[in-house]
DNA sequence: AGCATTTCAGACTCTTTTATCTTAAAATAA
DNA sequence: TTATTTTAAGATAAAAGAGTCTGAAATGCT
């Protein structure tokens, strides 16, 4: 894998947060359960991404966490970084602790390329453009979300392309 | 890190092996002293390559363990496989199970472009292919190899280069 | 035959990751 | 103030991953 789970967690949280788009803070017993995640266990990760000025929190009646800045602010990578580091986007393919250009690897070209073009994929991507694919689409980001995809949505779009013909 | 420890030992053993291309058996003891791997956890680690026919072994005085077939019939991907599973290469970014194409996640297209370019660095790399790199740019497969890049090689290339302008 | 060498097989330990539980602290509302 | 809601913090437990150890089985050498 990856990501680590508990990376995956905060960004599947992070990702609900931001189709609700809402002012309000959210209870991380609402998102646990709507996720499908040990409510404890999710505490301690939002806990790390308000520390990282990623989310807000706030306690007592009516309290919660909120996403710190607008969703279209908050980039993949941020959340990745804060909860398993970015050093996963520049780690040696074998492992080799204090790789470098200077001695690399027989793969270290191609993989190079690989992996910045997979942290490119994090950094280009904001909380806002995965919310409102999820909010067009339905698509689902638990795992036990019930949600399939937006079939009258997709059935509408495949005819109308049919009829173009 | 997207291979397990044990994946890496075994395929830095196999390169290593590929290296001396010799028909001769060579001792675990060898390997594991040369890569700086545990011998017994190495010793582990071929036995599933030798049950998954990528190597094969042989007990007692002259003994040790051989690839299986010429070096330039081995894919990285074989061994990858054999050890860590080739799951690897299909998994969700985001280890949601059950996922596919009817109820893609955000990140679908691009990730599933991404891993199947890493799948194809993998199953289009060859341990002699590997093996060569190694030996002419003498570049380093253990973690305490000393060997640095073939100083002399690199420096002709260069001077050569230059002259030519 | 007897001995040294080497992989094989499995149990065992240590470490890290993942998850749970318990108590405290903060904020609010009544 | 007091009861309630909610995150904070940390201890503990379970599971998975990484690594170690021991004895057995096979093989070649003398
Ligand atoms: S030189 Fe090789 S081992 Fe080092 S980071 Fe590059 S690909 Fe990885
Ligand atoms: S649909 Fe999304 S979650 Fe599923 S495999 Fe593709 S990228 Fe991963």
């Amino acid at each position: 894998m990856l990501l680590s789970k508990s990376c995956l967690y905060g960004v599947r949280a992070a990702m609900y947060m931001a189709t609700l788009e809402q002012s309000e803070y959210v209870t991380i017993q609402q998102i646990s359960e709507k996720l499908n995640i040990s409510f404890h266990f999710l505490t301690k990760i939002l806990q790390t991404l308000t520390e990282n000025n990623i989310m807000v929190s706030y306690r007592g009646p009516k309290g919660g966490v909120a996403l710190a800045k607008p969703s279209k602010d908050i980039r993949l990578i941020e959340i990745v970084d804060a909860i398993d580091g970015t050093h996963i986007f520049s780690e040696c393919i074998f492992g080799l602790p204090g790789c470098g250009n200077m001695t690399p690897c027989p793969l270290h070209g191609e993989w190079e390329r690989e992996r910045e073009k997979i942290r490119r994929m994090f950094s280009d991507t904001t909380l806002a453009m995965l919310a409102d694919k999820i909010n067009v689409f339905n698509l689902r980001i638990s795992d036990t979300d019930s949600a399939p995809i937006n079939a009258k949505l997709l059935k509408s779009l495949t005819i109308t392309h049919r009829k173009r013909k």
